[in-house]
DNA sequence: AATCTTTATCGTAATATTGCAATATACCGA
DNA sequence: TCGGTATATTGCAATATTACGATAAAGATT
C-alpha cells in the first residue's frame, strides 16, 4: 500500500487532481506568482527568485511542466517559461463551477 | 532534507498551497464532487460512495477539514459534512485572478 | 446493559515527495 | 577549441503521504 489508487477514480478526477496537486506546494505557487507578476515569458532568472537550490527549482519547474501548468521554450542558451493559459483556465473554471453550485443552494452548516 | 521549506515563503503562499494541496488527490476531489452533487450536508454515506476503506476515507476527510475545505457537524450518531463555501471561493478567486492577469497581457509562447 | 452503527485513531507497510550536492548536457562567446 | 552560463539529471537522505486492518470511542437501538 501507499500509492494512490488512481484506477478507482475517473480519468477526469485523476487529471484534475494531478493539476491541482502540482500547484499544491509553496515553491510552485511562488513560481506561478512570479510568472504572473512579470507578465512575460521569463528566460533565466527563476532560480535567482527562489530561496532554493538550482536543482530543486529545476525539479519544481519539471513538475509544473509535466502537469501542463507552464510551458517552456528553448531560447538559445536559456529556457523561456510562461504559464499555460489554458491549464489555469481549466482549473479556474473547475473551482468556479463548484463555487457557484454551492452558493446557489446551500442548505445547512 | 525532504521537508518543505515553508519558512522561505510568505504566509499567504503557504496557506494557499496548503489548501490547494488538500484538493490535489483524486479521492478528495471525489469527496468534494460528491458533496457538490448532493448539494446538502451529508451524514453518513460518504464512505459507501468511495472505493476506499473507512479508515482511509476518514483520513481524507480529516485532511480536507484541517485545510478548511469542508466542515463537519456532529449530528447525533453521525457527522454531517459539507463544503466550506468561503474556502472554495478563496481558491476560485485566486485562480481567477491569475487567469485574468495572464489573459489580458500574454506576450509569447 | 448489551449490541449496533458511525466515525476516529493507532500502528505499520508501501510509496512518493522534497531538497541538495555532484555531475551531465548543451548552447554561447572568445 | 575552451571556458562560461543555463538547465537537467542522478543519487541519496530525510520526510510526508497513502492505504488498510485493528481497535477505540460514542451515540443509538434493542
Amino acid at each position: 500500500m501507499g500509492a494512490t489508487k488512481a484506477e478507482h477514480f475517473t480519468a477526469k478526477q485523476n487529471k484534475i487532481a494531478a493539476m491541482i496537486k502540482a500547484l499544491g506546494h509553496p515553491a510552485r505557487i511562488a513560481i506561478i506568482e512570479y510568472l504572473m507578476k512579470v507578465n512575460v515569458c521569463i528566460c533565466g532568472d527563476i532560480v535567482n527568485e527562489l530561496p532554493l537550490s538550482q536543482a530543486t527549482v529545476s525539479q519544481h519547474l519539471k513538475e509544473l511542466k509535466s502537469a501542463g501548468l507552464i510551458k517552456g521554450n528553448i531560447e538559445g542558451n536559456a529556457i523561456c517559461y510562461c504559464i499555460d493559459e489554458k491549464a489555469i483556465n481549466t482549473l479556474s473554471e473547475y473551482l468556479q463551477a463548484i463555487s457557484q453550485r454551492i452558493t446557489t443552494t446551500k442548505n445547512c452548516c
